[in-house]
DNA sequence: GATTTTAGTTAGATAATCTAATTATATACA
DNA sequence: TGTATATAATTAGATTATCTAACTAAAATC
């Protein structure tokens, strides 16, 4: 009667450890100088930041698409008719190459959601632009993404949001100045 | 005189625009009952995993390997001696296929950081372990990715950190229970 | 006008995932 | 005791998102 773990015999499944065993971890293997209590927030940043991820592209998934499409119609909405929308301009924008870029934008094309067209002042350039079914998919999707974005923060009392505003804009900014990055 | 704009015959650049035309454009296509307040703190969360996330791979880098084959060694290192890890056991802890686990463990195998040995038991269960090796990758690993988890949240004052230890964890449970998955 | 730079694409590779099919073993049932 | 079913792992083949290196065309430099 003494057996604690009944799944010995019945299944693999390995239990769920919590985030102790991390620490413990943690406090075995960090350098002497690591803030524990810190890298015990990112690592639960990270986490979160994973199932973030996972809960929007869920929700994207409706509209066939995937987090790095999104982002490209994401950025074309943001920036129709204000500047010209290169894929080089993506490409530095989203951190990524620009063959990269033109793989996307392919597969954007093909389903008619944004076109290429060649500039007329510099031949070398493309400018990107959405079309009207591309205009009409970012409209269906956008309320699903925004509604997505507070479900992933519901259960928050009030006076949590407000505090967790104002840290999340510090770390936010604090981290792209580290990573050279920016939206 | 009055143009603003350097950047139009120069470059290409898209202008960094902040979160303000990400919350215009909210206002302008979020349901109605989507609550705007959670949205944005969604949207920053969503952000800064997309930061955090990026960060954790740029130290694992040094080491060869990405975040999916050190989710694979951590959770190598967290259950050996106290269960059998198999690769279903292992898919479904990462919420991902046995083939897609296949994939991972040969890549891991071919470089002599995990074995694989039938069990005695079941026939058509492995026992999937670290080497030597593998224990020594993960030991040089370890430190490094403590302390990029704390650099992830340094610039943090003491107050914010116990506030936001406190949100982090309540974030957590609850996105596990959405999502259904935990670690 | 020749050289260099820039923009975009192509070609070919790797990584991480998936589904469906296959193989071997174990379990259930009749 | 056998046959059918279920489970564990792998294989085969695909997709997506990346990358680097090489290439083409156009523009800028000198």
């Amino acid at each position: 009667m003494s057996r604690k773990n009944k799944r010995e015999h019945t299944s693999d499944q390995l239990p769920k450890l919590g985030i102790q065993p991390y620490l413990d971890l943690m406090e075995k293997t960090a350098l002497q100088n690591t803030d524990r209590k810190l890298a015990h927030l990112g690592l639960l940043m990270l986490w979160l930041g994973d199932n973030a991820i996972d809960a929007i592209d869920l929700n994207l998934e409706t509209f066939g698409i995937t987090e790095s499409k999104w982002d490209v119609l994401l950025l074309l909405t943001l920036h129709e008719d204000r500047e010209l929308i290169t894929p080089s301009s993506l490409a530095d924008r989203l951190g990524i190459r620009r063959a990269s870029v033109t793989a996307l934008l392919d597969w954007l094309e093909k389903r008619h959601w944004i076109i290429r067209e060649q500039s007329t002042l510099d031949g070398r350039k493309i400018h990107v632009k959405l079309t009207q079914e591309g205009r009409e998919l970012v409209a269906r999707a956008l309320p699903v993404f925004w509604s997505a974005c507070s479900s992933i923060m519901s259960d928050l009392e009030e006076e949590e949001r407000m505090l967790l505003e104002k840290i999340l804009m510090k770390l936010n900014r604090s981290m792209e100045e580290k990573l050279g990055v920016g939206r």
